[in-house]
DNA sequence: CTACTTGCAAAAAATTTGCTGCTAT
DNA sequence: ATAGCAGCAAATTTTTTGCAAGTAG
């Protein structure tokens, strides 16, 4: 439950890393424990949940909530936002973002703190385009 | 799972689509249950799952795919955004927006064809920054 | 009428957890 | 040494679905 105060950087916490990190997908866990098992056949499904857990609350990867019943994940630490494609669910990273005051105008709005924010565009991707036209 | 063609205004609808209006937190589906049973002891969690998605489907109210496992609804249909408290999860309306160029933006640069965007500020609210404090 | 909807119960999907033995530090 | 982890399996939590009977339009 809590991130302990010494994380050790075991063989599967590594390559559950790894291999997210040259994904470029946004996977599920589930995804992720079918891809892992090519590399590490006995990792089980509640070490993938566990690590991707782990793994985000310490900010080496990012935790994506976003449509879907799933959680997805992120290799990509870097402050980015997503689109998804509404009728397929294709999610892609977009790197723009909205100017730094934006979160300076909502706590003074709010008088929330805030820190950050993530943004999903939603709309349709190329593919679905053409699939509809 | 479709979508029907003509949609009923049933008890069961008409009293989720009111409760949610005049609640102003955005619960779960699970939530509603509850809250639901005082006013019809008899409705079942399929039910209320089932309308929370087809007046979602239909615009008449907002699923919100935010941080956290379950999934929120919102009985605020118009464009809007969330603030969530990074503590206590706490989850609030916020009236800002990019500007409007943002979506084509964004549509440019990725070939998706934007249609719109949610955003999630991210913080600390009141209670917990006195909490902390 | 009849397409749509409900309640119920069972199933499926997604995630978490208890435990015991192993391992990185 | 020892706090932290792994694997496994069982349990929980969240959501979906099949079905037979009821109902809005």
């Amino acid at each position: 439950m809590d991130t302990p105060v010494n994380l050790r950087m075991t063989k599967q916490r590594q390559v559950i890393l790894d291999e997210l990190r040259k994904m470029h997908t946004h996977p599920t866990a589930d995804e992720m424990y079918r891809l892992l098992r090519k590399r590490l056949p006995k990792i089980s499904l509640g070490t993938v949940y566990r690590n991707l857990e782990v793994l985000s609350d310490v900010g080496l990867i990012q935790k994506i909530e976003v449509a879907g019943t799933q959680k997805r994940f992120d290799g990509n630490a870097s402050h980015h936002h997503h689109v998804r494609c509404a009728q397929c669910s294709r999610l892609e990273d977009v790197y723009v973002d909205v100017d730094v005051e934006m979160d300076q105008k909502v706590s003074r709005l709010t008088e929330f703190e805030v820190a950050t924010h993530r943004m999903e565009f939603v709309g349709v991707c190329p593919n679905c385009k053409i699939a509809t036209a």
